[in-house]
DNA sequence: TGTACATCAGTGAACGCGCGTTCACTGATGTAC
DNA sequence: TGTACATCAGTGAACGCGCGTTCACTGATGTAC
């Protein structure tokens, strides 16, 4: 018990911050997080967080850069750990849940600015990934996009509640059983 | 000109509260709607909103229900009228995307009351074309689910502005392009 | 090692605002006779 | 056709609340000499 209690200069509090924003966004969700309920779970006066990020919105962005972040590592382990482009799919489908206050805020771009570098730049990265390579033709890039929908909308839905209870409840099983069902539509 | 300007009684405010409701979600998003600028909207006090729906989840699971009710009838509309499966997909993709703001309130349960009889009800026809039958085995639910993630998925990141531009900007058409590449992925 | 000073990190109070809900009310409509 | 009355539909004012942002401030840290 050597920790001072509340030591006036925090360390990083900006790192500390975010983490506070991902748990508070998935205690009541995207829209109900407010700077105040951060900086409270944080510890700190609110002005604080204005302090770091300018702002909700840059707030929003740290968090959403984050998450592009995370999800590129995580389909990029993938990538390298398998052969099998399913195993991809099924990475994207558990970092959706598995931190799904990132995600929630990554594809809601109107709570921040998706237009950042910073954000940007990761994006473009998870994308590349997604689609296999830099100078993809229309071929590759609709074979990618038709990958990135399933796995999304499998995500997504799972998140919202709204998959059969007949799959079962674990998400990377489902995705790999629903997965042997794709095919060109007749 | 004969109509009152503005008549105390108004012949189907919940009807167009509703509309309000709807116009008010696709300017300012889903999280940013609230009671007082839907009756602004409807040119009415905002008290008399929550007198029609008891209170905004009230409204918001009126939308809601409305949103699968008209999922619903455009999904059936388009299984009729077309031999290939895919055609419902498009209707599923042209639905999200004509019908934005019931959309986004439909995936959203946690600002309704997704367990409402009227939901229920309008849900469960739904997942019934999706499905194909009403005892459908685990075969068939995993068929429908796999369809139904991959247009759900599409429609999401359409909304969210993440195709990439290469592929066009008609989401139906793209629907149609990306969904030949579809497969049991490997 | 000590001191002066600049910079950084966080405080706490104040601001104005829009919100959801409640409530007593009144104007309009419909029905019974 | 007329009147009395109940019910329905919407009003307007008030409530308390949490919010994002601003700002003068102070405590802590780091650096130059």
């Amino acid at each position: 018990m050597t920790s001072q209690p509340r030591p006036y200069h925090h360390g990083d509090l900006r790192r500390a911050l975010i983490d506070a924003a991902v748990e508070t966004i998935a205690v009541v969700g995207p829209s109900a997080m407010s700077m105040r309920s951060v900086a409270r779970r944080a510890g700190v006066t609110h002005a604080a967080a204005t302090y770091h990020f300018g702002d909700k919105a840059g707030l929003l962005t740290a968090v959403a850069a984050e998450g592009y972040r995370l999800l590129g590592d995580e389909l990029d382990a993938a990538r390298r750990e398998h052969t099998s482009f399913l195993e991809v799919g099924v990475a994207y489908v558990r970092f959706a849940v598995g931190h799904r206050a990132h995600f929630e805020i990554m594809y809601r771009p109107e709570l921040y600015r998706p237009d950042s570098d910073d954000v940007r730049q990761a994006r473009a990265r998870t994308a590349l990934i997604l689609y296999g390579t830099e100078q993809a033709d229309r071929t590759q890039v609709a074979a990618g996009v038709a990958a990135w929908a399933f796995v999304h909308g499998l995500a997504t839905l799972w998140l919202a509640g709204n998959l059969p209870s007949e799959l079962g409840d674990d998400p990377e099983a489902i995705t790999r059983a629903v997965a042997a069902h794709l095919g060109p539509e007749k």
